[in-house]
DNA sequence: ATCCTGTGCTATACCGATAAAGCAAGGATG
DNA sequence: CATCCTTGCTTTATCGGTATAGCACAGGAT
């Protein structure tokens, strides 16, 4: 069996030397000082330490201290997996932070309902100290973490009562109407797809603010799901060309290349007939072949900063000063418009 | 400060009732009847329990029963992200595993040489009770694992000395070979990039193999890394037509789509003057502009084998009759062929 | 009346660490 | 010479559970 090596307890060394399990802990935890230990006893603790090959257990630690150091990643976003292209650099930032603060990173993303609810339960029975959370406002464990008030941060989608830390989605809006009405278009069409998102809201009020003020119309035909695309663009080619949006902003890049790539097979011309937009800002693999305009969102550095906030929460003990974070994103001009 | 609400203890509601913490501890987990608890008492603790909101705290449990019913995921593949594609495929396929299993999930993933040895560090401090290793054989690491008989499972690639589950590289490449050779290919290239996995090896070995036993040549000409397509391209451009190979088989998709991207510019007719295969299956952006003929690799199913594996060497305390498992792969024929 | 057996629970130790208080020996101080 | 302070450790309790042995009591057998 693989069994895990011999396992060198604190007590063993201070057998082995004859002093107390105290003095070997005082030494290895750096309160040495703290506890007046000789520099001679200090010596000899860390060479039988060293070569007994101990290493402290996390476990007995964690119980003693009542934080694991562990902090858990939930969503509550029902059919998101680790699979989706945003997510995997969520999870890039998050083990950035993570590694930063010194921390480990759990992971609870069943893409289903339970996911948040195991994560929730995860604190609750002390196996993480916090968690960071993806998902809709209105879940129904959102309520519950207010309520006990634990440790939770949320990411991407703003929930009221929470630590939140997001893309500027408004800036982007904004940013994606002035590119297009510079590039001359007045009608665009806004196409949306996840609808409990608070961010895809956010995003779709930037625009049509934006607009407005630029004497813009906004039009939205509802969501357009994999597979729909060809019949949103018929609707598209029926409507009179005078009254024609001339632009579509999607709500994310996946969307964007969705409709991008039904309009090619319909022979759209994209930009000339019709731009796009998309949203995120992920590599894609069209790279050479249709370079999306879009808006580039710094999903690991939002990942990033929702754990050094939760840490600083759980360090300090009350949650800073500027709980809402909004980091800044950019708009990338590619071939779509 | 969001603190941990009151933190409900065994002691708790054994003080309430006035028995002793032994007895709630009995009924709570299950071994009421190995102790004899009569029928009214464990009632009252059941009732009791629900009342106060008590939940066991999991690492008093996993100190005392030394298992943290968590694993970890390592990577030893240097420059691996979670960011790449088949990552989230296998981040996917583990927590899948870990949910059947009723474990957690802590992530090493830092895209450096200190992963591996987290992980280990990990094991030994007794955070996780075991680890899924995906990375190269010869990693300094490895060596340690085997030498302390370390609980791991190494996926993907395999690695001497550790249990391995992994794609079926070796059919994977026959496949290819007989499919070329059915569209009447007599002389391949093969087209590597990442060096220190096993995968690559097998796969090139495999192509190699049974392109031999059907009269094929194949060639080499070392890595085509990101950049150097069209330099690529251009050697195959220049050997004579006579010479030339007329299909590339690329170790993997992305490659592959590389390879095809920098054709497409370059004015080579794929699949009529060059065939491309991939190997992989992920999910393309590519759809309806290049649909690669490529090797599917249940990359979750390997992923979540591996998870079971690793959970019943640790819970069986022998490691499977048959540590060296290999899933099956299935050839997709695309457009690029 | 004594022994035995089964029932229903309690007492104690332990997992591997840390926090807090205690305490012996030696030198300085009054 | 008694007191105080410092140095250098040790003792004890604790974190929240679980394993193991033990123990009091009731009822039937001898």
């Amino acid at each position: 069996m693989p069994s895990t090596p011999k396992l060198v307890t604190i007590q063993n060394i201070a057998d082995e030397l004859s002093v107390s399990k105290m003095t070997v802990s005082a030494v290895l935890s750096g309160k040495a000082t703290d506890l007046r230990i000789s520099a001679s006893t200090q010596e000899r603790v860390r060479t039988t330490a060293n070569r007994l090959g101990y290493r402290p257990n996390e476990v007995a630690r964690a119980l003693r201290r009542k934080s694991t150091k562990i902090l858990g990643f939930a969503t509550g976003h029902n059919g998101l997996t680790t699979s989706d292209p945003w997510m995997a650099q969520i999870l890039g930032g998050l083990q950035d932070g993570c590694r930063e603060v010194g921390n480990d990173l759990l992971l609870h993303c069943h893409a289903n309902e339970t996911s948040v609810e195991n994560a929730y339960n995860a604190v609750l029975d002390g196996r993480v100290d916090g968690i960071i959370y993806y998902g809709p406002p209105g879940h129904q464990m959102t309520e519950r973490i207010r309520e006990q008030r634990l440790p939770v941060v949320a990411i991407v989608d703003e929930v009221p009562g929470l630590p939140c830390i997001a893309a500027d989605d408004t800036s982007g809006g904004h940013l994606l109407a002035e590119h297009l009405h510079e590039r001359g278009h007045r009608h665009l069409l806004y196409a949306p797809q996840l609808m409990d998102s608070s961010s895809v809201l956010n995003r779709e009020a930037a625009v049509i603010e934006r607009a407005a003020a630029l004497q813009m119309e906004v039009a939205n035909w509802g969501k357009v799901t994999a597979g729909s695309e060809q019949t949103f663009l018929n609707r598209w080619l029926q409507t009179p060309p005078e009254r024609r949006p001339t632009a579509i902003v999607a709500w994310d890049d996946e969307t964007a290349i969705r409709i991008w790539r039904a309009a090619r097979a319909m022979g759209i011309r994209v930009p000339q007939e019709l731009a796009i937009t998309g949203f995120d800002g992920l590599p894609t693999q069209l790279e050479g072949i249709c370079d999306l305009s879009t808006i580039v969102v710094p999903w690991g550095d939002v990942a990033c900063k929702g754990i050094h906030t939760l840490h600083s929460i759980l360090t300090s003990g009350t949650p800073p000063d500027q709980t809402q974070i909004r980091l800044p994103v950019a708009l990338r001009i590619g071939d779509t418009t």
